[in-house]
DNA sequence: ACTCTGTCTCAAGACGAA
DNA sequence: TTGAGACAGAGT
DNA sequence: TTCGTCC
């Protein structure tokens, strides 16, 4: 779940820490990126026709390596350099969170059986989609299917996202990437969301920096990830009748939640018993990661062009005509960006972030997204 | 009236031929 | 899974 | 731009 309306909270609160990027201006940029939330998105979207998705001979789900491979070429292409992080065990804490998951499915899976046997089509893809599970196979699918195409793999001992914020302070990456905004509670200092969304849609690039966060909020780094738990997180519950506006204007007036719980209301507000509030912050604050030693070398290397045939081809049954494409696209892409980041390329352009609302009544949505695609490359150069 | 929270719903990739 | 948007209801 | 296909 992230953090709950940490989007909507800064948009409103520190507009100028999030800047509008170009697709194209990461350019030679190392990128974190947290894989299994991609292999979820690809296991319930590609190629999904009601229950079917795409499979090799053997009846095994494809949609996976469909759909990592057809990114992650566009990633290379777009001169990106990207590092794919998986998830490792869970921390204790986030155990009762994913026991509600858990059961989420199983009430779906019932759902579906239901559905099937009515025959509604709807309902049953519908509730198909949600007992989607990201299994082990498929997360080693893609680790073998990156490692072919000459793309870099980590395993990080607990949650990805933690391992990406701490290699972006590290500096081994430029950013990470990722829907997901608890990248920023783990103190990425570079975040970016909609890196994929671009190509198909018209949404740009959204760039958050911690720093600058920080400094439009007026606080500091332990502030903003008691704002975080305060506002929602996966780690724990919140107060119930505090939401992200009321947390920030606690925080600002107490500066902790020690120190919120001693001031506020308790008639008004029920506290969680035995709320393990240190313990989530403590997983922000100090997570369980890898450091630079205790993992690979982060390297991107040339694809294993007969590696690929064989895994992609002869083990899951895709075209072997694209996949040669494929091949070439790669290659192409990897000669054009080996010279690395022509510091000319990129002028920095001084955009402004735009708050996002503005609502679109039924029919002239269309129109309304083209003048807004307008509206914002006009502006963006003066 | 206004602000906030909580609940519900929805849609979700990428490509290229037409 | 995730967010966002629309809506209702509670509290100020 | 839209729509069907990818496996």
């Amino acid at each position: 779940m992230g953090i709950k309306g940490l989007t909507k909270l800064l948009a409103d609160n520190a507009p100028k820490a999030m800047k509008e990027h170009k697709f194209e201006s990461y350019f030679g940029r190392k990128i974190a990126i947290d894989a299994s939330m991609s292999i979820y998105q690809f296991l319930i979207v590609v190629g999904r026709v009601g229950t079917d998705t795409l499979t090799n001979e053997a009846g095994e789900v494809t949609s996976h390596l469909q759909g990592m491979f057809t990114r992650t070429i566009r990633l290379l292409e777009a001169g990106i350099k990207p590092v794919y992080i998986f998830d490792g065990q869970p921390p204790e804490l986030k155990k009762q969170e994913l026991a509600k998951r858990f059961s989420k499915r199983a009430d779906a899976t019932e759902d579906l059986s239901e559905a099937r046997e009515i025959g509604n089509k709807e309902d049953i893809e519908k509730f198909s989609k949600r007992t989607v599970k990201v299994t082990k196979q498929h997360n080693e699918d893609c680790k073998r299917l990156l490692r072919l195409m000459g793309v870099p793999v980590i395993e990080a001992p607990s949650e990805a996202e933690a391992q990406c914020a701490a290699l972006c302070k590290s500096g081994q990456v430029y950013a990470v990437a990722s829907e997901d905004m608890d990248s920023l509670t783990f103190g990425a200092p570079r975040f970016l969301r909609h890196l994929m969304d671009p190509s198909s849609r018209k949404v740009p690039v959204m760039e958050f920096e911690i720093s600058k966060i920080l400094e439009e909020l007026n606080l500091i780094m332990d502030q903003f990830i008691d704002l975080c738990i305060l506002s929602g997180c996966d780690y724990c519950e919140s107060i119930r009748g505090i939401g992200g506006q009321t947390a920030l204007k606690l925080i600002r007036q107490h500066g902790s939640i020690e120190n919120i719980l001693e001031n506020i209301n308790k008639e008004r507000y029920q506290i969680p018993e035995n709320w393990p509030y240190e313990q989530a912050r403590e997983l922000f604050k100090n997570p369980l990661v890898f450091s630079e030693k205790e993992h690979p070398e982060i390297k991107w290397g040339a694809p294993d062009e007969e590696g690929l045939i064989t895994f992609l081809v002869n083990e899951n049954g895709f075209n072997i005509d694209r996949v040669t494409k494929a091949i070439e696209k790669i290659k192409t892409a990897k000669n054009k960006s080996s010279q690395g980041r022509l510091e000319s390329f990129f002028k920095p352009v001084a955009n402004t972030s735009t708050p996002i609302k503005r609502k679109e009544t039924s029919e002239s949505a269309k129109e309304t997204a083209i003048k807004k695609a307008k509206a914002a490359g006009g502006k963006k150069k003066k």
